[in-house]
DNA sequence: TTTACATACATAAATTATTTATGTATGTTT
DNA sequence: AAACATACATAAATAATTTATGTATGTAAA
């Protein structure tokens, strides 16, 4: 994920939330499907993905069939029953996230 | 900032943003309203906050003044205006990875 | 009175997520 | 033939953090 630096730590959820909506994808994808939706504003590196989509496997998150397509291969991951927990948890999470920056730079959010 | 594990590399944007709105601010003092504000859901550790504020400093991003108060040592970070572009590119960037995040997961925000 | 807790700073080591740089291989367009 | 797109992968470097300590003073509780 270049061309945002800050905010580490939200490629799972997004992996997580874009699975919970197309069923399988796969890696590259996910890659041209972010670049797609935010007009080349988020761009996800491979470096980054490919990583990030084994581990999720390791955890019992994703699950992967392999398929060759016009001779070139394609892991298509899906989510788990596990995965589509955790993924509800993340994306409460990032909801958390966002209404504790609104509560911090715009306190009038917090009285009420 | 433990309590979230994710969207690290917001830490700088909370600083800024606060010390827009205060005028000058030391870094237990930050530690503390940014616990009050979230109640309790986000928790700035010292680890993080202080070397931040170093770096922060380095760039010019911000200046220091200590001070002894109750014959504690207290060092009051304020913005320069170098600090105050900056704080406005952060705010910038916070809003485009939000509106990102919305694009990415609620599509209908995309096409209008 | 000593133990715990709060205030206030600091840093080092470990961990984690990423970027950057490569690498492999096939297919398509110029 | 070269450049570009598709599709995977990994290693090294960088960055931001957590965890664990450390120092020192002040205050409240047992």
């Amino acid at each position: 994920m270049s061309n945002s630096k800050l905010y580490k730590g939200s490629l799972s959820t997004i992996i997580l939330k874009l699975l919970s909506q197309q069923d399988k994808m796969y890696g590259y994808e996910i890659t041209q499907k972010v670049k797609k939706l935010t007009q080349g504003e988020l761009t996800i590196t491979e470096g980054a993905l490919y990583p990030a989509l084994h581990k999720l496997e390791a955890e019992g998150v994703l699950e992967v069939e392999v398929m060759r397509v016009d001779n070139r291969l394609r892991k298509y991951y899906k989510l788990t029953e596990k995965g589509e927990k955790e993924t509800v948890n993340k994306l409460q999470e990032l909801e958390d996230y966002i209404k504790n920056m609104q509560v911090l730079f715009n306190p009038k959010f917090g009285l009420e």
